[in-house]
DNA sequence: ATCGAATCTTTACAGTGTAAACTTTACACC
DNA sequence: GGTGTAAAGTTTACACTGTAAAGATTCGAT
């Protein structure tokens, strides 16, 4: 993937994904703060206003970065869930692990996917890969009858607010270890008493 | 407390205050974004340039706002915790409904509150009433021998996500009711099998 | 009353997003 | 092969931001 553009042609060839990957390349070195239309450009070596045409505006941007974020934490999410134990509980185990392993790996580009204000209503959360490895992952503990967005929820909540006390310092220096957050799911789906 | 300031006085006398309420005000009105130094100035009646005597930059700002913010919000815990059944339990849903409804009910300041990166490593997360509140709260729940903050870690991280999914638009339009999500700590505490 | 310190204003500068007009290139069509 | 049109980038411009520096004003203690 070529960053800068030969400077001598005036079309870049590839300029979606080389903005892209400035932008991931900014948010790993500098952070969400640092994120800004014109870096991206000047990274990209192309004028400041290059971007709009293709994004429109920063938020566009960030919201196609963010396609390509989702994408590579799909992935390390089921990476680490190859990694547990080959139960349903073990499964669910692996994927919030891998979910908290991306934020610590990827602290910027886990803020940036998931601190992004969503606009338009047809955000169906149910077609992201990502949240299909959450929904099959949680369908044997969804008690029968029951909607499983109420245990996809509960699992994706915890995990997500997990991940984000830390990385914004809640938690003290020495935050719990990740399975003593976790044990809270040994009884999810249980009926209760 | 007056916002703006009598112009034909140099000193205006509770300028600190007065910033904290137009940032606010700002929050409320406008979201998080649109907070800036010059619009909190400008809504105190006051030079673009004195909020840096009071607060150095706009990140001192924020966590001024931030303590007055946290005020209100464990005020707000308390009072929906003192509207639920006076048992262990009923108090812990208390808090967490105090907490998703404050999160509702001033989105921009739970945003602002707690998406703030901490520098210093003074962190010291108990001192923080609010902090107080959920460890009181959490500790009939603790384990004899276990340490505290893993309970009142597993217990926040569910609110705080959960809050931040609905906040960013991230469980559709239809959200599952507090109730259903807090329903996982109905065997909070519990010891493994 | 005066001196120093706190408070606020003025001025200035670099960086940001974004809109508009312009230039260059690519591409389909005849 | 020209040609016209749309796409892709550049240039220019503007309003807004944070922040630093220097000057003006006021308060307060001595």
């Amino acid at each position: 993937m070529e960053l800068t553009k030969d400077k001598s042609r005036h079309h870049h060839g590839n300029l979606h994904a080389a903005l892209v990957e400035a932008g991931i390349e900014i948010l790993r070195s500098s952070g969400l703060d640092a994120l800004s239309l014109r870096k991206c450009a000047a990274l990209a070596g192309v004028s400041h206003a290059a971007p709009a045409h293709h994004f429109g505006n920063l938020e566009g941007l960030k919201w196609a970065i963010a396609e390509e974020a989702f994408a590579r934490f799909s992935e390390f999410m089921r990476t680490h869930a190859a990694a547990s134990d080959d139960t349903a509980h073990g499964r669910l185990l692996g994927i919030c692990r891998g979910y908290l392993a991306f934020a610590r790996a990827e602290p910027a580009l886990y803020e940036m996917i998931f601190c992004l204000q969503r606009k338009e209503p047809e955000s169906k959360r149910d077609a992201s890969t990502s949240y299909s490895i959450l929904r099959d992952t949680c369908a044997p503990f969804v008690p029968p009858g029951t909607d499983p967005v109420i245990i996809e929820t509960q699992v994706w909540s915890l995990v997500h607010g997990f991940a984000l006390l830390e990385l914004h310092g809640r938690l003290g220096d020495t935050p719990p270890p990740d399975d003593a957050i976790l044990a809270l799911l040994r009884h999810i789906g249980q009926e209760p008493a």
